[in-house]
DNA sequence: CATCAGATAGACAGATCTGTCTATCGTTAC
DNA sequence: GTAACGATAGACAGATCTGTCTATCTGATG
């Protein structure tokens, strides 16, 4: 029992995180008071403010929540479409797919958040360096794929990917992500082949 | 000097929606209250409520402005490509560079105020029902370009166009917009190819 | 046992937010 | 001239928000 001790992050942290993921996505940042979080994380005032000295702490942990799960999503679809670089460009666009049919999904944390946000704020920083991350991840899978301009590629896909997160609660019918995911075949076709048709 | 009396639209209200335009998209809708609107449009908090009974409604007052300057402005590049519906499928993305281009750019109003709204509120709603004028426009677009399947390429345009909207004020280069129009050039050169490469 | 860190409950302060209401002032129309 | 209307100034209510502070409790470690 006393083994797992010196790996204890804090419970009451755990659980404001975690409440604060749920909710923050769900409503907005601005629409929900750290008095709500504390209550429906059943934690004291002082503890939360302990963990997170601001509002904006806990937003910006929010936010590398998010970071990380949606990250992890994004590489294992593009793992399951094979060791094809060029196939895990197209491969990464499931992943969307499954974020959009996600009951509640209210799109993009980051776009939604730097909408709540103003910029040279750590939360609209944080923003940025998400966005960031992601398009050089991609730009790095467009050079492995040998794409001619992997910059221009990498830009395009992220913008389909972006547009798809962002639009994808606005919209009734499913078909925006795959729509997306066609797309970026033809594209990463176009800019993969070597005749010189492209 | 009678003569224009009958259309007066209230300068008071104009005063108000003017402000609220420009406040709303620098700093979101949450975080600019009423009072703020009120003591910059120089107006009486009475004359305030009389012309928007509540908050909500001028919020959607504003999305109806911003409609209108969006919508412009997208029909107007478009035209400004010429006669040519595929021309002009592809011209609709200088406004997206022009938009992404000016001073204090922060996104696209409407993506911010569904990121700021609740699914079935008349602001989400408003978000929504522009979302769709512009991808039913576009998709006429399509139709008159021959597109094989224009709902396809207009849906793709669209995500392209959102998601520039989107990471427009996110991203420090600006080659984003460059990159949506070269993408949007390829992909309706494909889609309304005849000799069935595509 | 003693100590100390972390958690708890909740009062409190000060600001801000939406929305209501009263009382007054000009201007225009009849 | 007078009635009606639009606008003004600003007090006010009631809720909510962030953040501070005190006092107490619990459980593990020395």
């Amino acid at each position: 029992m006393s083994t797992t001790a010196p790996v204890r992050p804090s419970a009451a942290r755990e659980r404001i995180l975690e409440t604060a993921f749920a909710l923050f996505y769900a409503h907005g940042i601005r629409a929900v008071g750290v008095d709500r979080i504390i209550a429906e994380s059943d934690v004291a005032k002082a503890t939360f403010y302990k963990h997170f000295p601001a509002k904006d702490d806990l937003v910006v942990a929010y936010l590398d929540k998010v970071d990380g799960v949606w990250t992890g999503q994004l590489h294992e679809a593009a793992a399951a479409a094979g060791p094809d670089p060029a196939a895990q460009l197209v491969g990464l666009f499931d992943a969307l797919r499954a974020s959009c049919r996600r009951e509640g999904y209210r799109g993009c944390a980051f776009i939604n958040a730097a909408a709540e946000s103003q910029p040279g704020t750590a939360v609209h920083d944080r923003t940025v360096a998400h966005k960031t991350a992601v398009l050089s991840w991609v730009h790095e899978l467009a050079e492995r794929a040998g794409a001619r301009d992997p910059g221009a590629l990498a830009r395009t896909l992220t913008l389909l990917l972006d547009g798809g997160l962002a639009s994808g609660s606005l919209d009734a019918s499913p078909d925006a992500p795959d729509a997306a995911k066609a797309s970026a075949r033809a594209l990463v076709d176009v800019a993969t082949r070597t005749d010189g048709r492209g």
